[in-house]
DNA sequence: CGAGGTGTTTTGTCCAAGACAAAGCCGCCG
DNA sequence: CGGCGGCTTTGTCTTGGACAAAACACCTCG
């Protein structure tokens, strides 16, 4: 219909910026009225026509929040500024399981993903598979080596596309390792899937991984299901257990609520099991969902799952 | 903040139908002032709460807005009305290449997945390719049954789940047949991608197995990579092609806008190719932009580029 | 010093009604 | 039959206001 959106190379419309930034069309005209930044020209029919240079302040601006700034601190730097802070950004805590890591093996891997050598990270990932194992290569290289990538993308060290370079690779290993671990069983059956707006879909394959060592029958329901088509699906596929993976781009809440909706719509004699970086995790566990923060602490749960059938 | 789109189950907010149903919020609320539908409820902030039954003649009626009709004509018609609206402009037009398929071979894998037996479904579809050849299977089986798969949810046969289901299945065989492809050559470099919002891979996966084949480099970021990110990776990359996938579930303008404005920023030297079941690439081919309605022009294709080449 | 509770600020999304250009459709005239 | 002008349909943009959830800051108690 309207073609407002056309880009005329030196400046853009609203929906494109949207679509370049992923912020809202709310949030750039409501950023507008409070802070003036971005301030628009117009065209000339009365609407918002964003200058380039804007938009890539936009995009870093963004980046900035996906790792835990408020805009209302930063949209008024300097586009110097704010690329000094993400640098200095994160300097994160480290959780017990990375100190276990030998990062200066795991940095070849960065290394490789920066430069682009697509078919160098895979088969030195592949060659890790096999020396490891693959128990040993999902807990000690591909845990720690996605927090890092992610640490990395939000330090401004990677761009978007090295980040996906990474977990097409990475997918595609794990993926094979799946596929070459024997069928040894078929109990418990687990369901493995994400909410809706979660869309990072690697913990899942991980904890595939895992399970089918432990000897589990695991069904993969892929990313974003909606929570009536994961009861509808642990229903007729009569699962054990449903395991659900989050990353942080999930709002806490959206993440307690689910899991409590959840819940309650799954059958009694079904258990829930949760795991993943959210925060949400890390406070108290929602009642009746067994939440888990380390790879590590699988098995022993399916041992135990398996002692309570006996 | 505000997580407005949880899905109560009984009743969706207007973010959670804009990305249920691919229509704007905007969209939404005018065809409510204008025509009357749908007509949302209201929770208990004043805010439009629709019920799942107007969603889903909502998806119905974005289904036939897909094929030609348009909105003010068709809103006003009930359920089943719409649903044989859809069966008879399903019959009419086919194109060339569904006359060669069998379609009652294929509806032995819908069987399948109705059935929730993924294993044999897994397993019929690798036997398939095996015996087919890669090329073939992609053609006469991969792209019709995603097509078959997607008219049988959007007229409710299907669950989301099995949607899932499917899915899952189809991309581990395509994944699996894609690594048994020998690497006979790597140019052209072909990049493969999807827009933001676009979340369907299997095209990508399609496109991968046959451009392979024809010893084609290819490098795929996975789906959804913001424009801009494109043009660095093909850069970085030093692409030949840039190709990207798009299905229905992208608004035409954004796909026009899309291709346009990544057309401006890629090199003038990269290919730009486009192909899908969007209605956006039914229509005239933007500038620059190279359209593909079959799987069957790529290798014809690919054989000009390199003609152009020598 | 950390855990937990309370008040305040920040922030994203929703709402309403109006406007208008582009695209689709219809009928007229050559 | 085909091109062309006018009418209708349709999606997207506009402004300014509102408000709940999340994040933060501060305080208190163990």
């Amino acid at each position: 219909m309207n073609d407002r959106s056309v880009t005329s190379g030196i400046a853009l419309s609203i929906a494109a910026v949207e679509r370049d930034t992923g912020l809202a069309k709310d949030t750039l005209r409501v950023w507008e009225r409070r802070y003036g930044f971005p301030s628009p020209g117009r065209d000339a029919f009365g609407e918002r026509s964003y200058p380039i240079e804007q938009v890539d302040k936009l995009r870093v601006i963004r980046r900035l929040m996906d790792s835990g700034h408020r805009p209302g601190r930063i949209i008024s730097l300097s586009l110097e500024d704010l690329h000094a802070l993400a640098a200095q950004s994160v300097e994160a805590p480290r959780s017990a399981s990375d100190l276990r890591i030998d990062r200066d093996d795991l940095q070849r891997f960065i290394e490789l993903t920066k430069a682009h050598d697509v078919d160098g990270l895979r088969s030195a990932l592949s060659q890790a598979t096999v020396r490891m194992g693959v128990d040993r290569f999902v807990v000690e290289v591909a845990a720690p080596l996605n927090r890092m990538v992610g640490e990395a993308w939000a330090r401004g060290y990677f761009e978007v596309f090295e980040e996906h370079l990474y977990t097409e690779s990475m997918q595609i290993v794990l993926r094979n390792a799946i596929s070459t671990i024997p069928r040894t069983g078929n109990r418990p059956r687990v369901l493995l899937t994400t909410f809706p707006n979660e869309s990072h879909g690697l913990g899942l394959l991980m904890v595939e991984a895992i399970l089918s060592l432990e000897g589990c029958g695991c069904l993969s329901l892929g990313v974003q299901t909606p929570v009536w088509d994961i009861v509808l699906a642990a229903t007729a596929h009569n699962a054990d257990i449903v395991a659900l993976s989050f990353t942080a781009s999930l709002g806490v809440n959206a993440v307690a609520d689910g899991l409590a909706e959840l819940r309650a719509k799954l059958p009694r004699a079904t258990e829930l099991w949760a795991g993943g970086q959210n925060p949400a995790l890390a406070r108290r566990a929602p009642p009746g969902v067994q939440v888990f923060r380390e790879l590590t602490e699988i098995a022993p749960s399916v041992a135990r799952w398996r002692g309570r059938r006996v």
